[in-house]
DNA sequence: AGCACGCCGACT
DNA sequence: GTCGGCGTGCTC
């Protein structure tokens, strides 16, 4: 009987593929993208077909025979493969973890029903194809220039679309999609969007303007059933627009076209486990790779884009107006906590400025990034504080809980009814979160409708989605919220944010905290008079408490100049010798006791010298603590990227035949240092 | 990572 | 006498 054989991408940490025989007769051979079952171990396991070839070296002993090939699916086109491929050599992770975890499961387990079921609701469900665009808008100048600049790009072509918000970037994507459906036969089109609960309206958006057009989602919060159908659509090129997260820049695109990042600053392009890639650099990957354009769309753009739009490399568009005619960026004002000491945490002027909207019926926006009541409790006769006994953190008092709670390990306990060391009854919160300025605020105004968004009051599914609607029909007063409330919303009545305590960012160690503030800063001011100015004729505002009120940060927020800010920063940047001037990555250890992890990380560093690389020494992550395991953790530099990849496949393979207990992992690209 | 096999403490 | 702890070894 003739076989051939089947080189397969398993999902395990092992690092090589796996050689399988498959009895067929020459010219039957399986064709490389397809998905196998075979036997792994004591176990059965689907995996992909990379290669098919006629002789292995693996002993006819251990040889043994893929149990099935599925012939329903259209093979994984080479193009996907090789995106995979480059991911998994870019990450240093092997092949099957990259290439299968984004499937589907169920084309991940022996039961066919569930794809046949959906291959047949697809092909009776196809809708008509027609690309015709209801309701175009009409575009503003910078717009339309934009939107013509990207449907009419030829070939790899990134683009920075740099707009305020409230700009109208989402305009222009719309229209650019419209001049690509018009002109790709079959072609597709992938937009990336941080979380897609925070823009429900976006996919509204787009059915209502291409109703003749299949849209496709990809998120985590799919259904398996929904997960199978979306992603079936994408794969078999029937979807045209798909709308996803960052997980969908691995989605089977065949027809791919055009690419669009919104907010590709967003720090959650950027998976924080497991497979740590960056959406936003795998898209601008696959862009280069099909020749196709790609447009990287933010008020704030990541250093790393605004340095290649300074460079020449990306191609920057900008929109400077508010799209909405008459609308106005909101008048940023910095509130000297110095000069006006806050009572409560709030400002004599923030606390007339909310009095104001309230009088006027007007909504207001605190944001405060600390949920919880206060963030430590302490003895104020022994000094003992609300420490968490697993991680290096405090207890955060949660009041109507009466618990404290470690953010960090879910340890919770009731709140002690007096010290745990000197029988103290008298225990004080110490710092401000969102549930105190809620209760402080509601003594002030008693007639107000105030409500707090953040994780606690909206665990329940679909209750954040609830409390924004509420915000929408208008029936609150005074909104208080975390970085929830800071994305995604247009609050039409909405006519002054209020932004509590910003400035521990400033003197973080973390050196892109600056950049992020910004970011999150504009993004919240953006949440003020983004309709068109008040009857009143009054211009929204946005007050930011601060006790550093002549940090430049802040004159560049007040002066709405991000041109300046990130200018600045970069050549702050190239004089230290930090990305996007050097590249890093990133090798955690841990263990439960500090030393093991450090001792690990030190033969690290010892077990390779290479040109070009530096190896700093190892130290305690920030916070090295969390449910009783200590982080520690070893930084990789170099100013050569090639370098670095040629250094992190060497270095890998020491530290795996190392074969060392401690629990380690690589990050390449990392963000929180 | 799974999932085995393998050798030492408290239980019906 | 067994159930079960997780140490280490392997997966074409």
């Amino acid at each position: 009987m003739a076989y051939c054989i089947l080189n397969i991408a398993l999902d395990t940490p092992l690092t090589s593929c796996f050689d399988y025989r498959w009895p067929c007769a020459a010219g039957e051979e399986p064709l490389v993208g397809q998905l196998a079952l075979v036997s792994f171990g004591r176990r059965e396991v689907v995996g992909l077909i990379v290669a098919v070839k006629h002789h292995t070296e693996v002993p006819a002993d251990k040889l043994k025979d893929a149990l099935a090939v599925r012939s329903q699916l259209s093979p994984l086109a080479p193009q996907w493969i090789a995106l995979a491929a480059f991911a998994a050599d870019y990450y240093q992770r092997p092949l099957g973890e990259v290439a299968l975890p984004g499937l589907p499961k169920n084309l991940r387990v022996l039961t066919t029903v569930a794809l046949e079921r959906a291959l047949k609701k697809l092909a009776k469900s196809a809708p008509a194809h027609d690309h015709t665009p209801l309701d175009m808008p009409l575009l503003n100048g910078a717009q339309q220039e934009a939107a013509d600049a990207i449907g009419g790009a030829q070939g790899f072509t990134p683009i920075l679309l740099y707009g305020v918000t409230g700009s109208g970037k989402t305009e222009v994507y719309l229209q650019a999609c419209a001049e690509v459906l018009a002109r790709e036969e079959g072609g597709q089109i992938l937009i990336l969007v941080p979380e897609i609960n925070l823009t429900p309206q976006l996919e509204g958006n787009i059915r209502a303007r291409f109703p003749g057009v299949m849209l496709a989602t990809l998120h985590s919060s799919l259904s398996e059933g929904e997960r199978m159908l979306h992603w079936l659509a994408a794969h078999q090129g029937q979807a045209r627009i798909i709308l996803g997260t960052r997980l969908a820049i691995l989605a089977s695109l065949p027809q791919l076209k055009l690419i669009v990042i919104d907010e590709e600053h967003d720090p959650s392009y950027k998976q924080q486990e497991g497979l740590r890639y960056s959406a936003r650099d795998l898209a601008v990957w696959r862009a280069r790779q099909l020749g196709i354009p790609i447009v990287l769309g933010s008020a704030t753009p990541s250093l790393e884009s605004w340095h290649h739009a300074g460079s020449g490399r990306y191609r920057k568009l900008e929109l400077r107006e508010r799209a909405v005619k008459d609308a106005v960026l909101p008048r940023v004002k910095l509130l000297d906590m110095e000069r006006d000491k806050p009572v409560d945490g709030i400002t004599s002027h923030l606390m007339a400025a909310l009095r104001q909207r309230l009088e006027r019926g007007e909504q207001s926006l605190l944001f405060l990034n600390r949920r919880g009541y206060a963030p430590v409790i302490c003895c104020e006769s022994c000094g003992w504080i609300s420490n968490c006994t697993r991680c290096t953190s405090f207890m955060v008092l949660h009041k109507p809980e009466h618990r404290l709670r470690c953010h960090h390990c879910s340890l919770e306990l009731r709140i002690p009814r007096h010290c745990l060391t000197c029988g103290n009854v008298d225990l004080q919160p110490l710092g401000r979160g969102t549930q105190r300025v809620e209760e402080g605020l509601q003594q002030v105004f008693p007639q107000a409708r105030i409500l707090r968004i953040d994780a606690d009051s909206t665990r329940l599914k679909g209750s954040a989605q609830a409390a924004f609607d509420t915000v929408h029909r208008g029936e609150v007063d005074i909104l208080i919220g975390t970085q929830m409330v800071a994305k995604g919303h247009d609050f039409k009545k909405l006519t002054l944010v209020g932004i509590l305590n910003p400035d521990t960012a400033l003197f973080s160690q973390d050196y892109r905290a600056s950049e992020r503030l910004f970011a999150q800063l504009m993004q919240v001011a953006g949440r003020a008079g983004r309709a068109a100015r008040t009857e009143g004729g009054s211009v929204s505002e946005v007050l930011i408490q601060t006790r550093y009120a002549s940090h430049p940060l802040y004159s560049a927020v007040v002066n709405h100049d991000y041109d300046r800010f990130a200018t600045d920063l970069l050549a702050e940047r190239r004089q230290a010798a930090l990305p996007p001037y050097l590249y890093q990555a990133l090798l955690r250890a841990e263990a439960p006791e500090l030393e093991t992890a450090i001792g690990f990380l030190e033969s690290a560093r010892d077990a390779l010298v290479f040109d070009g690389i530096t190896l700093n020494d190892p130290i305690p992550m920030t916070m090295t603590r969390v449910h009783n395991v200590d982080r520690a953790q070893l930084l990789v530099e170099s100013p050569s990227r090639p370098a670095l990849q040629a250094f992190l496949k060497e270095w890998l393979a020491l530290l795996r035949a190392m074969k060392s207990r401690v629990k380690w992992s690589l990050e390449v690209d990392p963000l929180d240092i």
